[in-house]
DNA sequence: ACATAATCGTTGCAAATGCAACGAAGTCAA
DNA sequence: TTGACTTCGTTGCATTTGCAACGATTATGT
């Protein structure tokens, strides 16, 4: 019989990428929480916009796994802060259209090589172990939840 | 110069990790969340009370990365539901000691045999990449944050 | 053409969260 | 002993979050 003392929550994966994707993303967030005061969903945001120019709700919440109403408040900050415009589609009047403003554009130019630099620096503490990490990461991107 | 689209958020590892951390974290949750009505600050103590006995809310606030205001609340949750029980420690009459009841031990002989099968699956999921991935995992968490 | 169903994005609301402040208990030094 | 300082856990409060419901628009079927 298995004791209850057995099971060890650091050896659990869910918990261990639980505490690794918080403390990257800590680590992320110290680049520009405080000097442009931007949030995760937002940055999540503008990364995608910088990427893929024009961009509805939808495919936002599809490709950057984020709830829509979370897209849709971060959206909203960030068109009254001046960084993103927002307008109705012309093809499907339901959807709506983002794009970056230039002052946007401006914000990224300067944020991405942050965010560059900091993903040569996990590359770097994670040496030779990289290419298996990052293969790992696909696998369980691919074909997680066995519903 | 580098163009805004050169970057590409899918292969931006703090991103990567947030996804797949959740994507991870929902599967255990259908675990437990239909039936037994806990949340995953619940299941992290009880997991941790299991594997450790008599613990305090700072004790597991250090080791499984919580708030402690977090810890506190879900310590009261399980105890309002008979899951667990709170004392005042005898030596440090500042820490309280919380440890698993009768009924929280039947708990976790029902629950951790599910975690554990869900640890199986994500591995074999991984396949030849689990070695790898977690020694990267490791990495990652004996040293991120260049603070 | 018309009624029904589906999709998009926003919003209301309740619950969860992070942070600071607090009281209680303990430590330390003079 | 006394008083200043630290630590522990809880709680108040403002913000964030997830979920459902909604209006508006488009798609589908007959």
């Amino acid at each position: 019989m298995t004791e209850l003392t057995d099971f060890d929550l650091h050896r659990f994966t869910p918990y261990r990428l639980a505490v690794v994707a918080q403390k990257t993303s800590e680590g992320l967030a110290r680049l520009y929480r405080a000097r442009f005061g931007l949030s995760i969903p937002e940055w999540r945001v503008l990364a995608h916009l910088a990427h893929a120019g024009d961009v509805s709700v939808r495919d936002i919440e599809a490709r950057v796994v984020m709830e829509k109403s979370k897209v849709s408040r971060a959206a909203s900050r960030l068109e009254a802060a001046g960084y993103i415009r927002k307008s109705i589609a012309t093809a499907d009047r339901r959807l709506v259209s983002m794009s970056l403003t230039p002052k946007g554009k401006e914000l990224m130019a300067e944020l991405l090589p942050l965010a560059e630099a900091y993903q040569k620096e996990l590359e770097a503490r994670l040496g030779d172990a990289l290419d298996g990490f990052e293969a790992g990461v696909d696998r369980l991107l691919n074909d997680i939840p066995p519903s």
